[in-house]
DNA sequence: CTTGACCTTCCAGTCACTGTAACCCTTATA
DNA sequence: TATAAGGGTTACAGTGACTGGAAGGTCAAG
């Protein structure tokens, strides 16, 4: 099956497709025209990415999952591992952008918003009122 | 004052200081020597962006806020927009983290981390369980 | 006079693609 | 049979916001 045919199956652009090639993560078969030629186990590969790249796992992350993915003799107990630093990264960003989001909705709200140019969060990000 | 001291007071990296000299947002003077020379003004600007970068506004954003800053007859309504939009930004990026983890987290705690290869996480990422 | 700490420029690398150009192949239609 | 549309191919550049490293110039202290 060639490359249009597999980015549909997957819900990976064609150019993504081209770039897990060059990055050997699936390296399809050629035909005699120089087509790329996707196998089933290929589509599998490249449906596994695209779900493990939209749970936010990395590349190289990925990578490891397919290994595993592909090993008959996996433990569950290294899967898990990776999914579990995943959530704990998770965590880690959603509480840095809670505390962003706290910062910034206090000076909008001490905002005015108006004509003049007196305004808390430019005194803020210029370190007028220190803190 | 030369870019070392620069650095110091802003609490940026010479590295990020020379970059945004390079993008065109805070210009210094240079000495005989070739050294870059930065006044007071400079080391405002340079803390102002190490505030708003910290707040999560991208550098064009940062540029459009400096502008502001810079701009006695600014109104505080074009500054609360900025502020505000960035807001909405961080709340969808929370809503999306969130979600992952609620995905995530319900997949890890239905893995048993043990020595056998069945696993969960990689059904759902194979696609073996539909949704 | 040398050492070390600072400064300079320029180029490459990061991450995960995306855009563009220039070209080749296949299939359907006039 | 010519051609046009819609595939496919490669290679290179760009994104954002830096960071690292090499190769070299400058300055102050001992």
């Amino acid at each position: 099956m060639n490359i249009g045919q597999a980015a549909k199956l997957s819900d990976l652009s064609v150019k993504t497709i081209r770039y897990y090639e060059d990055i050997e993560l699936v390296r399809p078969d050629r035909l005699e025209n120089g087509y790329r030629d996707y196998s089933d186990a290929d589509i599998h590969c490249l449906i596994f990415l695209q779900r493990s790249r939209g749970l936010g796992f990395t590349i190289d992350e990925c990578r490891l999952l397919l290994s595993l993915y592909e090993d008959d003799h996996r433990s569950s107990r290294d899967v898990k591992a990776i999914a579990n630093d995943k959530l704990v990264e998770i965590d880690r960003k959603i509480d840095e952008l809670q505390s962003l989001k706290n910062t910034l909705n206090t000076l909008v709200n001490n905002c005015h918003g108006d004509d003049k140019p007196d305004c808390p969060i430019i005194d803020k990000l210029s370190g007028q009122h220190a803190q």
